[in-house]
DNA sequence: GTTAGCACTCTTTTGCTATGAGTGCTAACC
DNA sequence: GGTTAGCACTCATAGCAAAAGAGTGCTAAC
C-alpha cells in the first residue's frame, strides 16, 4: 500500500511524537511538529484515512491517535530515516564492548549488559552455534587422585571443560587409554554426531576397559554438547521497568520469560535476514505481543553464527536503536572472528 | 522490652494476618482470628499501647494496624513459631539441589534459582570466599600455536581456567620454564599474596626469559584473583514484580541492586552468625528499604564459606522461609564440601 | 482539495455526599 | 483495675453529577 507523501508525512510525525512522550497525539499537537502549511483540519482527515487503513487507532474517541503495529512497520520499512550514526555513538559503543583475551561468552556477556544500559531496553545475545563445530583437541588435566579435568577444544574456537570423576584412583595407564580413545574416535569428529547410540558402540568396543573410561567418555559427550549448545546472554532485565505502563501486564511474563534460554534462542535464530525488527505481534510469543525485538547477526569468518538483539516496548525508537544494533553486532563479530583466528 | 502474653499474641496474629493479606488490620478481623475471649475494644486499647511502644502503625486514622519494622523484629526474635520443616518441603528441598558431578558455581547457580522458584522472592548466593585458599595446583594445556589455557586449582577446591596468548610461537622449552616458575614461585602460595609487587619481583628475576613468560605470568595472576573473589549468583530477579507494590518506588533500585554483585556479596558477608534476618531499614542499603533479607552462612568442612539469602517485601513469610533457607543451605554445604573431599 | 466552524463524544478533574471501617474515649460493669 | 458497651469522631473510598478540556467528524464555504 502506497501512501501519499503528505500522509506519509504525518505518520512518521505520529510514530515519532508518539515514540518521544508515549501520549496520544492529537491533530492540533501534530501542526506545530509539522513544518507543513496546512490545517488542523486537513491532518485530521488525513488521520482519519490513515486511521481506516490501520495504520493509526484511536485509544477513546477523545483522545488523539497512536500508531498501529502496521503504522510501525511502515515507518520502519518506509519512513524511518536512516542517518548513519553519530561518530561520539560509534566511539563509545566501540569503547562499550573491547574486551581483550576473552571467552566468547564473556564478550557476548558484555556486549549485552553494555546494549542494555546504552538503550535502556533489555538485551539478549546468543553464543556462536556449534552446529558445523569439529573437536580439535581434547586435553586431560589430573586435578586430584581420582578427578580430573577434560579440556576440549572445538574447531570453533570454543572451549568448554569440566571435572570428571573416575571410581578407582587414576594412573598413567588410564591416563593413556583415554589419549588413544580420544584420537581413535573424538578428534575431528562433529560434534553433532557424538550422540548416545555412538557412545554406545564406543563403550562396547573398548572392551575390559569400558568399566574405568566410562565416566571418561560421558565427560567428553556432555562437553560436546555443551560446546553444541547456543548459550543465551542477558543483560538490563531490570529496565523492563522502565516501560512498565507499555508492556502492561505482560511485564512480569516478559521477564519471566527473559530467564528462559531455550524461546530466546528460537526467536534469534528465526530470521535468517542480517539484521530483523519484530515489532508487537510479529513475534511468535505471546509474551512479546507488547514489545519489539531489534535483533541482529553477527559473523565470524563470514559465516552467519549468532545473534544480539534487544526487547523494548513496541514504542522503541527504531530509528537510533537499529543502527547501534547493527554496529554493535558488526563489532562483535569482528572481536570474535579476531579472537578466534588469534589461536 | 518485654510484652504481656496477650500482646504478645495480639502482635503475632497483626503481622501473620497481614503478611498473609497485605491489607491492614483491625480489631475486629483480630478478633474472629483470635482464640480469645475478650471484646473488640479490649483489643483496640491494646493495639493503641503497641502503637504507642511503636511495634504498630496506622496508615491513616480509619484503618487498621500494620506491623512497623520494629514489630517484625520482635515478631521474630520472640513470637514466632520455630515449628520444624515439613518432611515434604525437605524432599521437595533435597531434590531442588542434587546436583552431580557439578561445579561450586553452578551448585549454587542451582540453588539460588531453586530457592527463587520456591519462595517467590528473588534470591541471591555468594561462592566460596577463597581467603584463606592456597594455589594447589597448576597445568597449562596447549591450543594452538600462540595460545594455550592455563588451569589454576586451588585449596579449596575452586578451579580457574583462562587462555592466554603468548607473542611468540611455543615451544616445550617455554612450556618447561613456565612449569619451573609454577614450581618454584606459585604452588602452596595463599592467594592473596599474589599481588602486583610480587609479580614484579618475580618479573625481575626472570631476567631474559621475563619478555616471553609475562602473559603466562599474568594470566596466573588473573585466575588467582578471580578464584579469590566470590562470585554472586542470582535467582527470580523477576519475582520483584510480584511484590511490586510492596516495594513501591524502590522496585527498580532493588532490581538494579540485584544486578551489580559487590554490594551483594558486602550485604551477605556482612553478618557472622548462622543465619541473619534483616528487616527492612536495618539493611545499610538504601536500595533495600522496604525488603528483607533472609540469609545463612554454608560450612565447607565446617568453615564459614559463603552465603545464601532471599530478598522479599518486608511482610514475607519469616516463620516458614526461615527455616527452609537454612535447610537449603545446610545441604548447600554438605554437598560443597562433599564434592571438594572427593577429588 | 482545503479550511473554518461547530456540534459531539468521551476522558479527566473536581466537588460533594454518603458509606463504612476502624478508632479513641467515656462511663458503667464485674 | 481490668473489661466492655456505646458512641462520637476521623478519614479513606465509592458514587455521582457537573464542568472542563482535548480531540474528533462533519458540513458548508472558500
Amino acid at each position: 500500500m502506497e501512501l501519499s507523501q503528505r500522509k506519509e508525512k504525518i505518520l512518521a510525525a505520529v510514530v515519532e511524537h508518539y515514540i518521544k512522550t508515549g501520549e496520544p497525539v492529537g491533530s492540533k499537537t501534530l501542526l506545530s511538529a509539522l513544518d507543513i502549511t496546512v490545517s488542523s483540519a486537513t491532518i485530521r482527515n488525513e488521520m482519519a484515512e490513515l486511521a481506516a487503513l490501520g495504520y493509526l487507532e484511536q485509544p477513546h474517541t477523545s483522545a488523539g491517535r497512536i500508531p498501529t503495529n502496521e503504522g510501525y512497520r511502515y515507518y520502519v520499512d518506509n519512513l524511518m530515516g536512516v542517518r548513519p550514526l553519530d561518530e561520539s555513538v560509534k566511539r563509545q559503543i566501540e569503547a562499550g564492548v573491547s574486551l581483550k583475551n576473552a571467552s566468547p561468552e564473556a564478550i557476548l556477556a558484555k556486549a549485552s549488559e553494555f546494549l542494555a544500559d546504552m538503550t535502556d531496553c533489555a538485551a539478549v545475545s546468543t553464543t556462536p552455534s556449534g552446529e558445523n563445530a569439529t573437536i580439535k583437541r581434547i586435553e586431560f588435566v589430573p586435578v586430584g587422585t581420582r578427578t580430573g579435568m577434560i579440556v576440549l577444544l572445538t574447531s570453533t574456537g570454543v572451549i568448554k571443560s569440566k571435572v570428571c570423576r573416575s571410581d578407582v584412583d587414576l594412573n598413567s595407564s588410564m591416563i593413556e587409554k583415554f589419549y588413544n580413545i580420544v584420537k581413535s574416535s573424538f578428534l575431528g569428529l562433529p560434534l553433532d554426531d557424538i550422540d548416545t547410540a555412538t557412545l554406545q558402540t564406543l563403550v562396547a568396543s573398548m572392551g575390559a576397559d569400558a568399566l574405568t573410561m566410562i565416566p571418561f567418555v560421558s565427560a567428553v559427550s556432555e562437553l560436546a554438547q555443551e560446546a553444541m549448545r547456543t548459550m543465551v546472554m542477558l543483560g538490563g532485565q531490570s529496565n523492563i521497568l522502565r516501560y512498565r505502563e507499555d508492556y502492561g501486564t505482560t511485564a512480569y511474563e516478559l521477564m519471566d520469560f527473559l530467564r528462559r534460554g531455550e524461546p530466546i534462542s528460537q526467536l534469534l535464530a528465526n530470521s535468517k535476514e542480517d539484521f530483523d525488527v519484530k515489532i508487537g505481534g510479529e513475534n511468535k510469543f505471546k509474551q512479546l505481543e507488547n514489545s519489539s525485538v531489534i535483533m541482529a547477526h553477527y559473523n565470524i569468518d563470514g559465516d552467519n553464527r549468532g545473534s544480539i538483539g534487544i526487547i523494548g516496548p513496541t514504542r522503541i525508537d527504531y530509528a537510533s536503536l537499529i543502527p547501534s544494533v547493527r554496529y554493535l553486532t558488526d563489532l562483535v563479530g569482528e572481536l570474535l572472528t579476531q579472537t578466534l583466528n588469534e589461536g
